[in-house]
DNA sequence: TACTAATCCTATTATTATAGTAGGATTAGT
DNA sequence: ACTAATCCTACTATAATAATAGGATTAGTA
């Protein structure tokens, strides 16, 4: 099936919103593996880099965990994916710099590819954690 | 990276695209992957749900090959995607019928998922092969 | 001070999907 | 007969995904 997203994303946009429905106060990633009933080892490596982009504050040690470092209203759900999993880019040639060897040079199709990459994006960022809390 | 293309989707506009150029007369897959430096063998798989879909008509023997069943001007690029890849559903709860067990219950992203999966189609289906040639 | 609950960090692994390859059977022009 | 093509099935190598495992560190609490 084209145009998938893996896991990787789709569980880190769950996290996200969890930690939007607790609000200030810190949530442990085992609360949110309960919740959602995702294994909290795998949420670890979805989170780190939601922390190392600033997204999320942590907290260690007892009564630890995560919370988000922004307002709901400030993150979108474009912020979260593209975070987690990289830039929305649907075929390789169809990224910024060079066209790779793979790609065959006539490849008529970028322009169709780019604008798939840019409609996806516009969708992602049009909606905020808080979008979703309002559902 | 979120929301990719595989090579066969990609492929098969590439090809779909060469049997454009080439009009009302019949080409051969190592024509096509000579051009766009591709295994023949792999575009075999790739041509074989476009010849059961109608989108191209194949032809036996020594002179044969593949011609567009259609028109250019018929034939979309969600068309060639879906035909080779099936239904643009970027996460499995997004799909039609029941919610999969894997999804957790309250994926309050789903409405955006289905939304992305239609901004995508509407990119797609936007474009014909006549639109690519013209180019 | 011990205990516990949490984040942190690295490495490993099982499963699946992707991207082909290989080999042969059939068909049809020359 | 020869050749060039589609047809069809099965196999395989690679890479990405989706975790699991095990321990180190941190910070509250009894």
């Amino acid at each position: 099936m084209p145009f998938r997203l893996s896991t990787r994303g789709h569980y880190a946009v769950l996290l996200m919103y969890e930690l939007a429905r607790a609000g200030d106060s810190f949530c442990s990633l085992a609360d949110i593996a309960g919740v959602q009933k995702v294994s909290p080892g795998y949420l670890e490596q979805i989170v780190r880099p939601l922390r190392d982009a600033g997204l999320v504050e942590s907290r260690r040690g007892f009564g630890g965990g995560y919370t988000l470092a922004l307002p709901p209203s400030q993150i979108t759900v474009g912020n979260i994916v593209r975070t987690v999993e990289g830039p929305v880019v649907p075929v390789k040639c169809a990224g910024e710099g060079d066209v790779p060897d793979e790609c065959p040079d006539n490849c008529q199709a970028r322009r169709v590819w780019r604008k798939v990459g840019e409609a996806i994006d516009s969708v992602l960022d049009s909606v905020t954690l808080e979008d979703l809390l309002q559902e």
